[in-house]
DNA sequence: GGCCAGGACACCA
DNA sequence: TGGTGTCATGGC
């Protein structure tokens, strides 16, 4: 049994396609961090740069914070662009930090508590805060808030556009036409993004050894 | 030395 | 609403 998302013949469903990845690749463990505050972090960091520089600033997080919510928020600004700079656009970075911590701060980090009053706005007020945009308010809905979203980052539009589909050129080209239906728990929503990525990372970067598997017009077939 | 990596935002028409 | 410039680091 084979599919092609987008043929005159069969459509894979977004549910379709993560029971595929799922099948083939096993659990992803996504995302890989050990509080809520360490994904808040990640999520900034990686922000249009490598895991291998973001790394190196969620390293200098772990040793001075420990990811410790108190001690983020104690930070000043200078400290903060200290541990951000590995990862590239740090006073961008830095600001985004601050503005997330200090939010969250006036909410005692209650996460399903803040989850509970904004409801349905909370995409907006997570957009509301500077440096936060379409797909790292995913992001912090999905792995923070657990709320499933469908997170169409560069990996995930590769794919699809690998899969037939066309005009995938901005984040919410996606976003909007496959969104998660009512089968995705959280916990899978989590999965499928993790899925994606590391399916991403073996065949879309540019230095896996993989790269070039797939050349423009390829069409990708799972079966 | 140039290019790229899981974006976001200000500014402009 | 869409296009463009800017923000920064590190590895290859």
């Amino acid at each position: 049994m084979s599919f092609l998302i987008g043929s005159d013949n069969v459509q894979l469903t977004v549910y379709d396609l993560y029971q595929k990845l799922r099948k083939e690749m096993g659990p992803s463990g996504w995302w890989p961090a050990d509080s809520k505050e360490e994904i808040i972090i990640d999520a900034i960091l990686i922000q249009n740069t490598n895991w291998q520089n973001a790394d190196k600033a969620r390293q200098l997080f772990a040793d001075k914070t420990a990811f410790a919510p108190t001690k983020i928020c104690q930070l000043d600004i200078a400290s903060l662009e200290t541990l951000v700079r590995p990862a590239g656009f740090y006073r961008n970075k830095s600001k985004a930090i601050r503005g997330v911590f200090s939010w969250l701060a006036e909410h005692d980090f209650d996460y399903p508590a803040i989850r509970r009053q904004y409801g349905d706005d909370l995409r907006n007020k997570l957009l509301a805060l500077h440096g936060i945009g379409q797909e790292t308010a995913d992001v912090l809905l999905t792995y923070v808030f657990d709320v499933p979203r469908f997170i169409s980052d560069k990996y995930a539009r590769t794919l699809f556009t690998l899969l037939g589909i066309d005009g995938l050129a901005k984040y919410q080209d996606l976003d909007l036409r496959y969104q998660l239906d009512d089968r995705f728990t959280p916990a899978m929503a989590k999965d499928f993004h993790g899925l994606i990525d590391e399916f991403g990372k073996v065949y879309f970067h540019p230095r896996s050894k993989f790269a070039g598997s797939f050349l423009a017009g390829d069409r990708l077939i799972l079966h």
